[in-house]
RNA sequence: GCCGUCUUAGCUCAGUGGUAGAGCACUCGCUUCACACGCGAUAGGUCACAAGUUCAAAUCUUGUAGACGGCACCA
């Protein structure tokens, strides 16, 4: 089979998704044993309105990784997918698109009118991101794709909605809530990200005080956001400030009103800050509101949801934008002379996550979810279960704790059109009813004259629902099959930003809605940073697209660089490393390349890498042993989701151990008798094998070597997809017969052939020893042919003394080592006998070799290569010397540790010993 | 302010008590018939710093410095 020299990932990426895909592999379906353990995975729903990034990449990998091995495994596997329906991010893009095409705003077209235009959207632009997780090769479900807003979903949603009500942990409040005033809506603490202002400045105002004299007195009061000072409703000062104690019951003259305000006193005002006096504004700052409840103060709203004054603020200031007013209110201040000072002062804003404007704390009516069932229910299952169990577990499981312990009542309306619609139906009276459709919310009024609650639901509370509502649950008594078979899930793989927002809700409705936990592990993944360790983002243009990735390097080459990386740990994106594993997919097709070549004759076969003990050569028990030892790695590697070490595990068995050293063991073997080593350049058409009478032996070296690539194909698929489905199916003899017998009537695929999990009576350690005898004299003889300068072409003679066991597993592999240390002869004896121009080398187990080199021998090059041996040697015996002296050392430490130095420091003192005669004897 | 993570070879990172590892880059040598996206051979680190625990510390403890993250407060 011809096959080009250079891997070309593009060609094999669509083909075999959609094959993959219209065949159904990607079913839990496909899978024909009734008893098989189910495994499933719930993507964390990307947004809409999204595009892919690496940070979806990296997480997609992983799950892809453990979806496809354990559905190699035979596991009854759902990898369930969808989207979310992103509130904000949506309507702000359908708000963009109806004004850019018909100039027309949200209020302009209707409510209706505009979620059929969001829906539209929806189905227009939001399949881009899906269309990218089929680039990505996830295997993931196409025919259960959920939306956050299916029917289905929706349904769960309300019937959540309803039974939290029901019992009284939903309740509607007037607080103060973070406002965004640009996009119109009230936002959770969690939507609001504090920034550090770079000019934030304290403004220290005079209030006149009420005094029956008529000197003016005034109190100083500090603030940072002086345009408030409309809405004070009470100065407030602690009950033992001994400076103000006078003042406490009288009254201020609120500047630019007609109102007089009370002084108070608090607990909450330190006197050490400011002036140790505080204005009071309970409409515009939650600790302030605290304070107004205590003190029965009026709670004056000064300012519009677009976040200008309103008339309660006055004449002068009415229609100003909040930032305005301020400016304004500092210059009236100013004119009166009641400006004390403006400080320079340090302060964070609260800003929006999404538009990053400056959020406005403000007093407002909204639907709040009461946490404490919920929290107690999650923590208990920490405290009692130690469940989700967080890897990596430092931090995450402390940070979602603690954040447990201190959980504030959830802000769910949102003054949004897109999204769920709070079930909740007011009639004139005000009276509400919560219900699951609106014919139950008229029943429950007995009328029909009813208005539904303008505001959606926060969209994280359709995503809190999403392992269970994807499922089928919508509260009805008949539970779905899926829900049965596939709740709980397995394993959530997410970044550490959605921890609060998401993962603890899942884990809380979980709980609380199927008495179960949503899943058992919580693999939080890092960061991907920039090259010079920066986040990436948008606005600093620094990010880097995997889809030009992908077309870079190819889809596997970044997925190995992605899962590579280890767990849970940020790490620096850098092009040279997916160059490094496109270079590896590159080594696997070539590898595969050689073998297919010489195939005739062959076809893969497991009973070929069945040995019984001692049977077989020892390349072969070596190449089996290290396939079965790596194979064993790797399964426990991926099972403590050890990503990174799963793939340098493949990577060194692959590049090192089967293409270094296993092929070039086995090529003579392989190509001998066929003429047909290798193509030449591609060009020529090659001599045509079947011209050639394949032997028996050389028939059975191909099997061997193509069934043990054939395993590690199997082994790499999780990681890198394409390239190995690519590659097996251009494999002789491969069928379905492959699969594991849970898919034993699906059409022929890799990614359902049966995942090796090594089989601990393959690994042979006699082999594996042996063969580290026989590489260390192969790379000793290279090392001196490097040294000294021997060009390659020219082949030497290599002289070994050892013992008799060396000397016999030496010889059984003559002709491999010749090969492989391009030596002429190998002169196998008890001791050396070589000529003065030798260079030496010595190996373990006091074995020694020589390779004569009359003539070419540069004696001091000679005489330095044997001191720095020696040299080298010297520091580790001094170490070894200086332990085994310490009588505590020789007391305390195992015994076996002992001995193991012991026999180490006997060894190199009888190598330096071999290497001093050979010194001396060049002197 | 509180909590936490990181600091290992030129770069990016593994490594969690017992002789320091990888990939890339560097140096030297190779058109060796699968692969130059390759092959072979080197070089390169007092594991940020200090003290402690231990027979033994990159690894455990404490402190210091630097980088970063989370939470809270913010008149």
């Amino acid at each position: 089979m011809e096959i080009p020299k250079t891997y070309n990932p593009k060609e094999a990426e669509l083909d075999h998704y959609r094959r993959w895909e219209a065949n159904g592999f990607f079913t839990p379906e496909i899978n024909q044993n009734k008893d098989a353990e189910s495994f499933s995975i719930v993507i964390p729903p990307p947004n809409v309105t999204g595009t892919l990034h690496m940070g979806h990449a990296l997480q997609h990998t992983l799950m892809d990784t453990l979806t496809r091995w354990k559905r190699m495994l035979g596991y009854r596997t759902l990898f369930l997918v969808g989207v979310d329906h992103a509130g904000i991010s949506t309507q702000l893009m359908v708000t963009r698109q109806l004004k850019k095409d018909e100039h027309k705003s949200p209020q302009d077209v209707g409510r209706e009118a505009f979620t059929a235009k969001a829906w539209e959207w929806k189905e227009k632009y939001g399949g881009e991101i899906t269309q990218q997780i089929r680039r990505e090769g996830l295997s993931v479900d196409w025919s259960r794709e959920r939306f956050t807003m299916d029917e289905d979903l929706s349904k769960a949603v309300r019937e959540v909605f309803v039974r939290l009500y029901e019992e009284g942990s939903i309740y509607r409040g007037t607080r103060i809530v973070n406002w965004c005033p640009k996009d119109k809506t009230v936002l959770s603490d969690l939507e609001v990200k504090e920034e550090k202002a770079k000019d934030g400045k304290l403004y220290y105002l005079k209030y006149p005080i009420v005094s029956s004299y008529d000197i003016l007195q005034t109190l100083t009061v500090a603030t940072t956001r002086p345009e408030t000072m409309l809405g004070d409703t009470a100065v407030a000062v602690n009950p033992n400030d001994e400076r103000y104690s006078s003042l406490i019951g009288k009254s201020i003259d609120l500047p630019l009103t007609d109102r007089q305000i009370p002084i108070i006193a608090d607990d909450y005002v330190e006197s050490e800050f400011g002036t140790g006096a505080v204005k009071i504004t309970p409409a515009h700052d939650a600790n302030d509101w605290e304070i107004g409840e205590r003190h029965g103060l009026e709670k004056l709203v000064i300012m519009n949801h677009d976040g200008t004054m309103n008339e309660a603020a006055g004449a002068e200031f009415a229609g100003l934008d909040r930032f305005e007013a301020r400016t304004r209110i500092v210059e009236r201040f100013e004119e009166l002379g009641l400006l004390e000072k403006i400080e320079d002062y340090e302060v964070t804003l609260p800003r929006c996550e999404r538009c990053k404007t400056i959020i406005e704390p403000l007093l407002s009516e909204q639907w709040f979810v009461k946490m404490d069932g919920l929290r107690d229910l999650a923590l208990d299952l920490m405290r009692k279960e130690n469940s989700p169990r967080f890897v990596p577990e430092v931090p995450h499981k402390k940070v979602y704790t603690a954040w447990l312990e201190n959980l504030r009542d959830w802000t769910i309306s949102r003054q949004l059109w897109w999204g769920h619609q709070i079930p909740a139906w007011y009639d004139d009276a005000g009276n509400v009813y919560v219900a699951r459709t609106a014919e139950e919310a008229y029943e429950k009024a007995g009328s029909s004259g009813l208005r539904q609650d303008d505001d959606v639901l926060d969209t994280w509370f359709s995503s809190a629902l999403w392992p269970f509502s994807t499922l089928g649950w919508t509260g009805e008594v008949t539970e779905t099959q899926d829900l049965e078979t596939f709740y709980p899930t397995d394993v959530l793989v997410t970044g550490r930003d959605i921890l609060f927002l998401w993962v603890s809700r899942m884990v809380m409705t979980g709980l609380k809605f199927l008495g179960e936990k949503p899943f058992d592990d919580v693999i939080i993944h890092g960061t991907v940073l920039d090259k010079n360790g920066q986040r990436m983002s948008k606005t600093k243009g620094n990010g880097i697209d995997p889809l030009d990735v992908f077309d870079k390097y190819g889809v596997d080459a970044t997925r190995m660089t992605l899962a590579g990386s280890a767990t849970g740990v940020d790490f620096a994106w850098r092009d040279e490393r997916v160059e490094s594993f496109r270079n590896f997919a590159n080594k696997i097709w070539n590898a595969t390349r050689f073998c297919l070549m010489n195939s005739e004759g062959a076809s893969v076969d497991l009973g070929s890498l069945k040995f019984n003990s001692g049977k077989g050569s020892l390349a072969d028990r070596w190449i089996v042993s290290r396939l079965n030892r790596t194979a064993k790695a790797v399964n426990y590697a991926l099972q403590t989701y050890q990503f990174h070490e799963a793939v340098q595990l493949l990577y060194h068995f692959f590049w090192d151990d089967f293409c270094d050293w296993y092929i070039e063991l086995v090529k003579d073997e392989i190509t001998a008798g066929s003429g047909y080593a290798g193509a030449d350049d591609g060009d020529s058409p090659g001599v045509k094998p079947e011209a050639v009478e394949v032997s028996k032996e050389t028939a059975a070296s191909r099997t061997r070597i193509l069934t043990v690539l054939e395993q590690a194909l199997r082994m790499l698929h999780p990681f890198m997809p394409f390239l190995t489905e690519e590659l097996w199916q251009k494999l002789p003899g491969v069928s379905n017969g492959m699969h594991n017998v849970a898919y034993a009537t699906a059409e022929r695929t890799i990614m359902l052939a049966d995942y090796p999990s090594g089989d601990e009576a393959l690994i042979d350690e006699k082999a594996e020893n042996e063969m580290s005898a026989v590489i260390e004299l192969i790379s000793k003889v290279r090392n001196i042919r490097s040294e000294m300068n021997i060009k390659p072409s020219e082949k030497v003679p290599v002289h070994v003394a050892g013992s008799d066991s060396l000397r016999s597993i030496l010889a059984e592999n003559e002709s491999k080592i010749l090969k492989l240390a391009r030596a002429d002869r190998m002169v196998l004896a008890e001791t050396l006998e070589v000529p003065k121009a030798s260079a030496r080398a010595v190996l373990t187990g006091a074995a020694e070799i020589a390779i004569p080199l009359e003539g070419l021998i540069d004696f001091a090059k000679e005489r330095e290569r044997l001191e720095n041996q020696i040299a080298k040697l010297d520091v580790e015996l001094q170490r070894l010397n200086g332990q085994l002296s310490n009588a505590n050392f020789v007391e305390r430490a195992p015994a076996e540790k002992v001995d193991e130095l012991r026999v180490r420091q006997t060894e190199i003192i009888q190598q330096t010993a071999t290497l001093g005669q050979n010194l001396a004897a060049l002197a």
